[in-house]
DNA sequence: CAGTATCCTTACAGATACTG
DNA sequence: CAGTATCTGTAAGGATACTG
C-alpha cells in the first residue's frame, strides 16, 4: 500500500489501515473466522477490499489462513502469534478510544461552535 | 475523513491516518512544534495535508494549537493530556513494530518465495 | 463458499500560486 | 511564517459478474 519511506512505516500502514484495524480485531475476540462470516461482521466492506487486507496481513505474518479442501471450499482465518502481539495493541488502543468517545465528542462540539 | 459507521471508528481512522499517526508520534516526543518544523519532520507531507491532520486533530481535542499574535506568525502545535492518551498507545505499537519488524521481513520473504 | 477479474468512480493526495 | 485556495491526476475503493 503507498509509498514505503521504512519497513516499519509500511508495517504500520498495515496494521492500521482502515480494514485492517478491524480484521484484527475481529480475529482477535473471535478465535477463528470464515470469510463470509468476517466479511458480514465487518459489515460494508467489499469483498476486493477484505481479501486484499487478508493477504497483506497473511504476508506480515499476521494472519493464517486455513484451508480445508472440500466441496464447496472452507476457509478459516487465525491470528499468529506474531499478529496476536499486534492486536493486542490495537484492542488496547480502541478501548481507549471508546472509553474516551464522549470527551472527544465533547471537544469536536466545542471546536464547531467556536 | 469519509464514513462514519460509528463515533469511535471515526476516531480510531482520525489517530491510525498515516499522517495522523506521525503527527501524534512526533509531538510526543517532541513537545512543542512549528509548522514548518513539523513538515520538516515528517518528509515529504504536502501543507495541505499536514494542515487537515493538524485540524482534525484539533478538533477531536488532541492537538493544542497555540497562535503568537506577532509577524511574521508563530504557531505552536502541543498535545493535549488526551492526545497524549492516545499517543501514549500509538508509541507502544509503533515501538512493537519496530521490535517486531525483522520478524515480519522473514515472514514477508516467506510468502513471496513459496 | 471463497474467492478472482473487470470496470468505474470519487475523493484523497500532491503541486502550485497566492495572502494576512 | 503559516497557512488558504484551486486545480488536477492517480489509485484506492466499490459494484458487478464470473469461476474452481
Amino acid at each position: 500500500m503507498q509509498v514505503t519511506i521504512c519497513p516499519e512505516r509500511a508495517i504500520m500502514e498495515h496494521v492500521t489501515s482502515k480494514w485492517g484495524v478491524l480484521v484484527l480485531q475481529a480475529l482477535f475476540d473471535g478465535a477463528s473466522w470464515r470469510f463470509s462470516d468476517l466479511r458480514r461482521e465487518l459489515e460494508v466492506v467489499s469483498e476486493k477490499m477484505l481479501t486484499q487486507t487478508l493477504r497483506t496481513l497473511e504476508r506480515d505474518g499476521f494472519v493464517h489462513r486455513e484451508v480445508h479442501p472440500v466441496i464447496p471450499p472452507h476457509v478459516e482465518y487465525t491470528l499468529t502469534p506474531l499478529g496476536k502481539g499486534a492486536a493486542d495493541h490495537l484492542v488496547a488502543l480502541f478501548s481507549w478510544i471508546a472509553a474516551n468517545q464522549p470527551e472527544v465528542t465533547q471537544a469536536q462540539e466545542r471546536y464547531d461552535g467556536s
